[in-house]
DNA sequence: ATCTATTCCTGGCTGC
DNA sequence: TGCAGCCAGGAATAGA
């Protein structure tokens, strides 16, 4: 489940790379993960390798790939294509290679940014502490599929809002508009904290995730709640407990987390 | 407009 | 040992 830090481990792993590369083939082996004429793709040079949320936003002279890797995708750099590879991308420099496994993965084409990608939520390590309390203050919805929701916030998945929530003391059910100033403040600095823990940790590799030079990353050893329903509290020693919030499996402490 | 539930997809795990 | 059935979840979509 790449979310935001296993994103931007991605891209800077791609950017010295390919910046200035040629794009000479792309090459679609499963039709479900192509959105739009990826094969324009062709012959362009890739000016810039930037992430908008989970998405990788490669810029071309003349176009756009947006490819969002779903929950098992991943980009490889110079790899034997697989029995999960879905596209094949081929440069004057190397090739890429899009494999995922469950195919909820795209690699899309299109003149600009898709509108539908251009106008998710703002980056949670640049929107400024103030304008994210009003923003969060001003929803009735529960927190957790707030924070999930990429239209209100782009780059969480289930992994970074339970751990952020955990650090926040916030219960994953707390309504938004409830919380104070003071604890939507403090929410946004766990967010800003275990999102840049992560980056520095290239991420967390839990299912099968890996970079795209294939290294995996290290931050799942610093999950205090993702994963360890059952475990103790590294806060409080009380059990942590697993829950479905928004049909999302959810890890907190029923002590340390309120309302 | 906002919020919630359902659906897609398949490897791996559980339990009989 | 084999296998049916369930689980994981990002986000598009439909429905309230």
């Amino acid at each position: 489940m790449p979310e935001l830090p296993e994103v931007e481990t991605v891209v800077r792993a791609l950017t010295p790379r390919f910046v200035g590369s040629r794009i000479l083939n792309v090459e679609v082996i499963s039709p479900r993960v192509r959105r739009g004429r990826v094969e324009k793709a062709a012959g362009q040079r890739i000016r810039e390798i930037r992430r908008h949320g989970k998405h990788i936003v490669v810029q071309l002279d003349a176009g756009v790939l947006a490819i969002h890797l779903g929950m098992t995708g991943k980009v490889l750099i110079n790899r034997t294509p697989g029995p999960y590879t879905r596209a094949v991308v081929t440069l004057d420099s190397g090739a890429l290679l899009f494999d995922d496994v469950r195919m909820f993965g795209r690699i899309e084409y299109s003149k600009r940014l898709p509108e539908r990608v251009a106008r998710l939520g703002p980056e949670p390590l640049e929107i400024s502490r103030d304008e994210f309390v009003s923003r969060l203050r001003s929803r009735r919805a529960q927190i957790k599929p707030l924070l999930l929701n990429q239209t209100f916030l782009r780059g969480l998945g289930n992994i970074y809002t339970d751990e952020a929530l955990f650090r926040a003391r916030i219960h994953p059910r707390a309504l938004a508009s409830r919380l104070s100033r003071r604890r939507a403040a403090e929410l946004h600095r766990a967010i800003v904290e275990v999102l840049t823990l992560a980056i520095e940790s290239r991420g967390s590799s839990v299912s099968d995730y890996v970079d795209a030079e294939g290294r995996q990353g290290w931050f799942q050893a610093l999950h205090n709640v993702y994963g360890k329903g059952g475990e103790p509290c590294p806060r409080c020693g009380r059990p942590i407990r697993r829950t479905v919030v928004a049909q999302r499996g959810t890890h907190y402490c029923p002590r340390c987390q309120s309302s």
